[in-house]
RNA sequence: GCCGCCAUAGCUCAGCUGGUUAGAGCGCUAGAUUGUGGAUCUAGAGGUCCCCCGUUCGAUCCGGGGUGGCGGUACCA
């Protein structure tokens, strides 16, 4: 190694897909998209590159796009964007076709999204998001049926039930809550902000990290220190017990079990304030519709979830599973949220003169991915790779008879192809594994003589050569996972070895 | 953004108070086996010891400053 060689790394925050990978990721895709489909969306698909101010994302008082996304100038110096949701795309879609499209409109849309921020673990700056919304109802039954429809799914996806919950809260509650304990107003915005980031924060901190929070303030391992929301002592304990979390701690989270009992406390939280009303009231047609389909040991209503501060407007959703698995270094990870979702009234209006409301829900696939890894779901680990036919080279003068060879499988609609190395034959049946190819075709000068091929099992061949200890066990072998047929039966006899592993 | 830890081969790491040819295991590529995947043995390829400056006769090692990685925290549509 000289001079300048360009240095082979990926950027940081982003993953390259294997053929396994890739495999299993078009499984799940394929799954997701039958249960959508199943609950009568219909595609649609929007480029990666919008227009910044169509995503919403300058920097405030500045003509410069938010340094989240990833952005550059057009050639007329209109700013562009990678998106960084399928949401705001999604939007911007049905305001630019609104005339034509059927509302309510009910869509899913699956693709690649892009954030510019600090890449951690289970956070890329590539990853993959799959959403349905229905846009132009305001009906709690349209967001009733994307949280049945989440739970649906990630069952199809081989998570069971049990394994996972669809936590749903309303925003209107919250800000009840808020106006309860005296920080309803425009003045107050500031401070309420920072009260639902203290909420959000409740299944990674605890309680006690979150009264730190909405008091004075919290100071975390490495001596950082967070400004808290300098609630007083009643209002961090009203926050708190709304919440689920007693004062020392009790109750532990999607442990409570009964929604009826939730709802019974947010009366209680949200007191006189009337949008905190209309939010229970929400809530309640909400468990209505869950309970009379079913759903409601699924479906839990969590004060907890707070999610997408800026824009959900009403009822929101997250996904969570609940198993944990150990880890490399045997701490036990728990994946968590791998979707989410809510009411967003107000993102459409963006581009109208009216507000059209909307709900939707997305899942974090490539989050998802991962954790089906973690506990062998199916659903990946059966996406084996299977290669093609490998045709050996052992002699290079003869290589349009092999190149031959592979020609009759191709038109015989068999996966083939020939080795193109210079290795010897030892390397080429190291490489035909590699390849999970199950068949391999050779033919030596001995072979060629007779106007015969050897078809050779690899997967057989695997299992004996794993096994085999002396010279004599190679004659056993030979017979059972490797055997010659004239030239002119090699399909018949390749076909007949793949049917063996199907 | 803030705080902390780390940086030697593709990977995991050794490297004696600073001493001239920088190592191991695994992996990789081959050979031993006219012509059979494992195991074994042998050989080979692969390094600006992250970068720059300084101290020193001499720096992979010591000091300063960068850069990059990891973890925590903040923000997160």
């Amino acid at each position: 190694m000289s001079e300048q060689k360009k240095r082979a790394k990926l950027p940081r925050g982003f993953v390259d897909l294997s053929a396994a990978d890739i495999a299993a990721t078009e499984k799940m895709l394929a799954a997701i998209k039958d249960s959508y489909a199943l609950y009568g969306f219909e595609p649609v698909e929007t480029p990666l590159v919008e227009y910044t101010d169509a995503l919403g994302k300058f920097l405030p008082d500045q003509d410069r796009p938010n340094e989240g996304v990833f952005s550059f100038q057009d050639d007329d110096e209109q700013w562009l964007s990678l998106r960084y949701d399928l949401t705001a795309p999604l939007a911007r879609y049905v305001a630019e076709h609104f005339d034509r499209l059927p509302k309510p409109y009910r869509s899913y849309r699956v693709g690649n999204v892009f954030r510019n921020e600090k890449p951690g673990p289970g956070r890329y700056r590539q990853f993959m998001q799959f959403d349905a919304d229905t846009i132009g109802t305001s009906s709690v039954a349209a967001d009733a049926e994307l949280c049945m429809m989440a739970a649906d799914t990630l069952e199809r996806l081989g998570i069971e039930r049990g394994k996972y919950v669809i936590k749903v809260n309303n925003r209107k509650v919250l800000d009840g809550v808020m106006e309860s304990i005296g920080l309803g107003g425009e003045e107050n915005a500031g401070r309420r902000l920072t009260v639902l980031r203290a909420i959000d924060k409740l299944d990674r901190l605890g309680p006690e990290g979150v009264r730190l929070l909405l008091g004075p303030g919290r100071k975390d391992e490495s001596g950082d220190f967070t400004k808290g929301a300098g609630l007083d002592a009643s209002a961090v304990s009203r926050v708190l017990n709304f919440t689920g979390w007693k004062d020392a701690g009790t109750g532990a989270p999607g442990t409570s079990g009964s929604s009826e009992a939730t709802l019974a406390n947010f009366e209680d939280a949200v007191g006189q304030s009337q949008f905190g009303r209309e939010g229970v009231e929400d809530l309640k047609v909400f468990r209505n519709l869950i309970e009379t389909a079913n759903y409601q040991d699924r479906i839990l209503i969590d004060p907890s979830v707070v999610r997408g501060l800026e824009y959900y407007t009403g009822p929101v959703f997250e996904a969570d599973l609940t198993f944990e698995v150990p880890g490399e270094d045997g701490k036990p990870i728990r994946f968590g949220s791998i979707g989410g979702g809510g009411r967003y009234d107000g993102l459409v209006g963006r581009f109208r003169s009216e507000d059209v409301p909307a709900t939707g829900f997305s899942i974090g696939v490539s989050r998802l991915y991962a954790a089906l890894k973690a506990i062998n779901s199916p659903i990946v680990t059966g996406a084996a790779r299977r290669g093609p036919v490998v045709v050996l080279v052992l002699d290079q003068a003869e290589i349009a008879r092999y190149q031959n060879f592979v020609a009759q499988l191709r038109s015989a609609g068999i996966a083939a192809e020939l080795y193109l190395g210079s290795s010897g034959m030892n390397a080429q049946l190291k490489y035909a594994d590699k390849r999970g190819a199950l068949c391999a075709v050779i033919q030596g000068s001995n072979e060629r003589a007779e106007g015969k091929v050897a078809i050779r099992d690899l997967v057989l061949g695997a299992e004996l050569a794993a096994a085999t200890k002396d010279r004599a066990d190679y004659i056993e072998l030979r017979t059972r996972a490797q055997f010659s047929v004239p030239e002119s039966e090699l399909v018949a006899a390749v076909r007949e070895v793949l049917g063996r592993h199907r």
